[in-house]
DNA sequence: TCAGATGTTGTTAGCGTTAACAATCAAGTG
DNA sequence: CACTTGATTGTTAACGCTAACAACATCTGA
């Protein structure tokens, strides 16, 4: 369909002399300039039409200073978070009318997080999302006001950019208020990764809502995320008699502990209760099915795109702050004691 | 750092005012053209430092005709597969100087996809890959010559383009074949849904194995991907006495089949035998640890960049068809009669 | 010493689009 | 009827870069 090889794509001049009017008025039919004859404006959809003609995004770039491409900075899309809120991001990217470019990091430092900045900013992207769960990661957004208006997602205090993120601590405050209602004397905790403020979130609303209820924080026992990392936390925990509740910080390594628990004998939710963290969708099938805080990855990725928006279409605004609460999905893995 | 507020960005003919040169003497030291004195280059390379210059890529793009964009369409990139063959792609894509844009779609119909190249063309890519799993997808790769050199992943025989998988047809095999070898009179299999190239792949290995080995094929459970499908096909399974074996086309369909037998009592894997397919982080740390295929989607998506940049290079070639090899990953899921 | 080759730099002309301004024409206004 | 107003279109000039060619200096070898 007009693109046969060897022939060059048609351009905007093409279209003019083929309906018998200067490129400008090409122009305004494509911008939905308002003041073009409606007669002149079908015969130029009619030559655009015929030629096949595809206006050139990169030559209108130049000219705007707007590429309508958004710059995505994530850490390992691999994991089911980083993936979930990736995918909310893009789909509601879309949706607003821009291209998504994406960058994966392997791992989170500085450095890193700087140099897929200057990459996404040397692209002319005309904003950027950074899904920063690290403090380093949110470190370096503090310090580089690079022209570019960003969003950081799950940021903390990310210096003079937006944020928007989950509310890890009422996470964690949710599932143990959840295990101390049932009556467990104290609730165990297997944290993230201390780097991770996610992880020092959901530490922090572990720690509330034992001392609100008066009671004592055994000391966590730190994973990394991943399953194995929870399989070795839980069979540390098996091993201790006084253990009834534990509070672990993703669920992958709450099925880790599950399966240490299931090794070692003890009996899940009998003689210990787990609540895990994320509601990924394996975890309704663990055995047993987990009791876990469910983390409205989507609604992040929509909402950060929301922000960006704004600020890219409404000219600078205030540094917004967008919180969205966890909820509580009881399972089988947590009983009375 | 020179991005003061309301000063514009320095461009090229800023650093040649500032060094003294042309801006055509700023664009040969950029692109290492050979023919320039050392001393001059010194000096241009200064005036950048200074000037904080960074060059716009959008120009360059216009003149060049090359944007060093790939786009990758993909279906739900929530998925571990999808997720894991896109990271692999878009790590080697950076790592060979190329930016990466991406489209999830929701559902791959016919018009999706045509929708998401165009897009995609529109941009402006030099290169697009396709991950393709479900024959709609492939299907709309055969009709669309669109002029941009495309790769399918997963994609089955897509037309005209070059095709990177991994065999899902020995990897049925694979799965079979070490059921049948530890003594299993057959194996019973648990599908994806039809319409995807590798639940058929999945369903062919499983059925040649069987034939090859003169025994019965059962009537094949027909899953959609999700644990809660996997539950389902689970519980049928529980109910018939004569089952010993079960090939399961994913480690999620699997993690359900695992809960239904052990809420009803069957136990793997002295009564039955589980294999699964992926070998996701989580398989390992399953009740029992599942016995799976591991498909090394790194290198499909490494592959398939290889692929693309070579015909990006090296003019229009052959049309390639690369075969990643799965690989059988023995745990306690699977037991001898 | 001079013709020719080679290295180094500058000048000019696009790439395909939008923005700014000018030009034209019809319709209203006093 | 001259004069403003608004709608519609065309012309010209950017945007920031690379390609092509021209210009000059320097180095060869006879």
């Amino acid at each position: 369909m007009g693109s046969s090889l060897g022939r060059r794509l048609p351009v905007m001049a093409d279209v003019a002399k083929e309906a018998g009017v200067s490129h400008q008025t090409v122009s305004r039919v494509l911008n939905d300039h308002p003041n073009v004859r409606s007669e002149t404006r079908t015969r130029v959809l009619e030559a655009i039409d015929k030629l096949g003609y595809r206006r050139n995004l990169v030559a209108r770039a130049l000219v705007t200073k707007h590429s309508r491409t958004l710059g995505v900075v994530s850490f390992d899309t691999t994991l089911y978070g980083p993936a979930s809120t990736v995918y909310g991001i893009e789909q509601a990217a879309r949706a607003a009318g821009y291209f998504v470019s994406i960058v994966s990091l392997k791992s989170i430092d500085r450095a890193g997080v700087r140099d897929a900045l200057d990459y996404l900013a040397d692209q002319g992207v005309d904003g950027i999302v950074v899904v920063a769960p690290q403090r380093s990661a949110a470190q370096a957004l503090a310090d580089l006001p690079l022209g570019v208006p960003t969003v950081a997602v799950e940021g903390g205090q990310a210096g003079e950019v937006s944020v928007v993120c989950v509310d890890q601590v009422a996470g964690g405050r949710l599932a143990t208020e959840h295990l101390l209602s049932l009556g467990h004397e104290t609730v165990w905790h297997v944290s993230g990764p201390s780097d991770w403020l996610e992880a020092e979130g959901r530490v922090a609303g572990w720690r509330a809502a034992l001392e609100q209820a008066g009671r004592e924080a055994p000391r966590p026992l730190a994973g990394d995320w991943s399953p194995r990392s929870g399989y070795e936390a839980g069979r540390s925990l098996a091993s201790m008699r006084n253990v009834t509740a534990v509070f672990v910080a993703n669920d992958q390594m709450a099925l880790g502990v599950l399966r240490a628990f299931t090794e070692q004998g003890v009996r899940v939710p009998e003689r210990v209760s787990v609540v895990g963290f994320d509601d990924i969708p394996e975890s309704e099938f663990f055995s047993p099915p987990l009791t876990t805080i469910r983390q409205d990855f989507d609604a992040v990725g929509r909402h950060s795109i929301e922000v960006l928006v704004r600020q890219l279409e409404g000219g600078p605004q205030e540094r917004e702050r967008l919180v969205v609460p966890p909820a509580l999905v009881a399972r089988a893995s947590t009983a009375r004691v």
